[in-house]
DNA sequence: ATGATTGATGAACGTTTTTGCAGGAAATTT
DNA sequence: AAATTTCCTGCAAAAACGTTCATCAATCAT
């Protein structure tokens, strides 16, 4: 069998089944497993599949979003910074959407060894991303609006858990009147994932500071943490210390 | 022989066995290896064929495989086509991953009012696009490579399902070994969703036809449809008609 | 007619490509 | 932590390649 025949029957066989071992194919073209491994190499390396240890993928599936056009990207990226430093191997993590949430993932180690539970769509589409990353996802109904799962099967399922730590994207904060929110199903899960994990982390930027929405999470006695980009010794966050929020 | 002849004797081998090797060639005509490389070089100068190591190829056998993303993406929409027409509003829809399953996403209609049920995140991604549809998400641990969940908990979750219809992604079909894949976890997925749905549809390309994966999904008669870019009408369907399979 | 020219072919020879194997590194699993 | 699998690097043998050159036949020019 000529090379060239042979690396189009392996694209053909990725393409068709999405994955193929290179102990497999070495036994249907019947050649040594270091010339499907020279194969796979060079498929790679034209960008037609994605080698990984014991066979190949395909490129089909590699999707990733556009990260431009977030608002406020760079405070929201000092911020995953500031929280990727909260995360031990081994943890057990629950973190809510938004596009904080998402820099935080994005931000993530590769060598980090950790499991994720999440609700939200895009949040998932990025951990899955990570090599070392476990992704546990909480499923119900789907909220259009804010691309996470919420209801009752979802609360029910939150409350099983315990986690080490909750990342919360947070929509408003206030020294006096907490958390908010503004949309009734996002605040039920926000509870249940704060009420599951034994220190709750909020992240916001630092414009969200002080303001109110209708819908009531909690008092800021459930967070331990919250992140922004500004520096903790700024004068507003003194209304938060005062009440053992810790500011990073 | 003449040159020109020799010519026509190895273009038609090529057509009829899309390659031939120099050595064959040089065997078959009695010629020097480097009269028939010559040769070769012309025929490929003209663009009648492909020549490699070894020997040479059909230029049509050679599959464009389009590095725009998805492998045969003009036959998936097509079956997305076919597909739509079996729903209707109001059903309760359980869907699997993979390409051919966006594309069913992308090709529903806007109107359309109903309840789909997947643990595919890309697959979800799509379906909230739409105004009308509600998505039910099930949870459970994420599998990377088909970025679907999977474990006992969405397996519960699935069988507590009683669906309309169930559209499977698959991976591999064939006549007398039924439905097979590749991942363990990905089957047992996929064998939750046949049992909980009253109509089996499944999705692939034709090319997929009469190939098999090592990890058994069910027999042919699990299934009601199977959808192709082909026409229904074709030999290779007869097999799959006997079974009780309708084709569109 | 005869020498020159051209084109096709095969042989020679050095180069490149392909492939499998050995042995150690790296990753994965138990 | 140990064992197994997979990967990578270097190496060597075989196959295939391309280039050059010589031969031979057919054609062309004088």
């Amino acid at each position: 069998m000529l090379k060239k025949e042979r690396q189009e029957f392996i694209l053909r066989e990725i393409n068709l089944h999405n994955k193929v071992l290179t102990s497999d194919l070495c036994e249907a073209i019947n050649v040594s497993e270091d010339t499907i491994r020279r194969d796979l190499s060079e498929l790679a390396e034209t960008g037609d599949i994605i080698k990984v240890h014991g066979g190949a993928l395909s490129r089909s599936f590699h999707v990733s979003f556009q990260t431009n056009g977030v608002y406020s990207h760079d405070n929201k990226k000092m911020i995953a910074q500031k929280a990727v430093r909260l995360i031990r191997d081994g943890m057990f993590i629950l973190t809510t959407g938004g596009t904080t949430i998402l820099e935080l993932a994005r931000a993530l180690p590769q060598h980090l060894r950790a499991t994720f539970f999440t609700g939200s769509l895009p949040a998932a589409m990025e951990y899955i991303q990570h090599p070392n990353i476990e992704v546990i996802f909480i499923g119900d109904r789907i909220s259009k609006n804010s691309k996470i799962t919420v209801g009752g099967d979802a609360i029910t399922k939150i409350k099983q858990i315990n986690a080490d730590i909750c990342f919360l994207g947070i929509n408003a904060i206030d020294a006096e009147h907490g958390l908010t929110d503004n949309d009734w199903d996002v605040v039920q899960v926000k509870k249940a994932m704060i009420q599951s994990s034994k220190k709750v982390v909020a992240l916001t930027i630092a414009e969200k500071i002080n303001t109110q929405q209708k819908l009531k999470i909690g008092d800021l006695d459930v967070l331990d943490i919250m992140i922004t980009e500004s520096d903790p010794g700024e004068k507003v966050f003194d209304a938060y210390k005062e009440k053992g929020v810790e500011i990073l």
